[in-house]
DNA sequence: AAAATATTTTATCAAACGATAAAAAATAGT
DNA sequence: ACTATTTTTTATCGTTTGATAAAATATTTT
């Protein structure tokens, strides 16, 4: 029986959530340290052991937290609109993402680059099963002669690809333009480039 | 006065060095452990240390043998064909350098991902001024009406973003399609739709 | 083969790390 | 205001980690 939450469960716990995305983001799993996400949270180590038992399972509850909402883009795929619209939307909600949640793109790709110890069994039913559906839908319009013949899976990789290179790399694009996705106008333009190469490669 | 390096040396650096690749790719620097390091090559953690006095050490030296390889498909960009040309070149150096140096590149994407706190210097010098050379000339083309409207630098990080996906996120894309760009017909399908795309996406 | 040098192993250290126990302080319920 | 509960702090533990010293082994040079 889970009682229930105090007010100060909430915050602390949502304040070590935040700090510990920032730190997963920066160093992995295995090179982040419980230390550094309780200096970032303003707490001292064994305040953190009281909300969370383990490194372990503060690292599953940002993952977790972080995953729902990367998931949530790909369910609001529109399959009833043109291609045009559902891949500009699409890329839209991408794009959303890196932004306003960009160290969590980079827990993930770390977690995948660590080799996806945790999130592989979820990338193998879940996700697969979503990409299965999305590119279906691409399949159909190729077929249907809506857009030009193309590999949907490497469609939607390159989506992806571009779109999260925005937040996984924002240190090097930062070093490169002095820009990231917070500036306005930079997000329009990356965003605007992407969606009219992608569209202009896939349209007829 | 450097002596020459032996025949033992130069075998079991470049042991360490393979092996430290694997290790720092799938946990960055701060991550790797130097035991594991030396598992992997075979060694024992102080015979490690009898090579590289240091772990930073080891990590430099990894840093540096994949960058000059990172840098080289940049450096052969074509200012002499056309558009098209260049452009299927530089994708082709890039998807290359994503097969045959997958853990280097993953390597990098830490190195960033954790605030590129070595290569910024590097990323603010050398690279900063590469990008601007090609820019520079992906501009001309605009100018010239050779291409679309686009902005360069935006062109830059959508090539790199789709190629490096298929080195960084390969654990996602094997479990998701079961192939990696090791299977010929997979890398060939993989190319081929980014050419595709892109291209068709700059060229009027 | 003997001597000199290079390489590997064994033993060990101090600091950092994840985690626990128990006391102290703060908050909430009556 | 008093009591019960929750939250925070202090102290500490066993491992892991990066690194060093010194002895043992292997290789090269003469």
């Amino acid at each position: 029986m889970q009682k229930k939450r105090s007010r100060i469960q909430i915050i602390n716990q949502q304040k070590l959530l935040d700090a510990a995305t920032e730190v997963f983001a920066s160093y992995g799993f295995r090179g982040a340290t419980i230390d550094q996400i309780a200096d970032m949270a303003g707490m001292s180590k064994p305040n953190l052991l009281y909300y969370f038992k383990t490194k372990k399972e503060i690292y599953l509850a940002v993952l977790e937290q972080t995953l729902n909402k990367w998931l949530q883009s790909l369910q609001d795929w529109m399959v009833t609109g043109t291609p045009e619209e559902t891949i500009i939307n699409y890329i839209n909600k991408k794009f959303e993402f890196s932004r306003d949640h960009a160290a969590g793109s980079r827990v993930f790709a770390n977690e995948i680059m660590e080799g996806a110890p945790i999130l592989k069994n979820l990338l193998g039913e879940d996700l697969k099963r979503l990409v299965g559906e999305n590119t279906r839908v691409i399949k159909g319009w190729v077929t249907a002669g809506q857009i030009r013949p193309i590999e949907p899976i490497h469609l939607m990789f390159m989506i992806w690809a571009v779109t999260q290179h925005y937040a996984d790399f924002s240190a090097q694009i930062e070093t490169l333009t002095g820009k990231t996705l917070d500036d306005e106008d930079f997000y329009k333009q990356a965003k605007k480039t992407a969606i009219q190469i992608i569209l202009g490669g896939i349209l007829k």
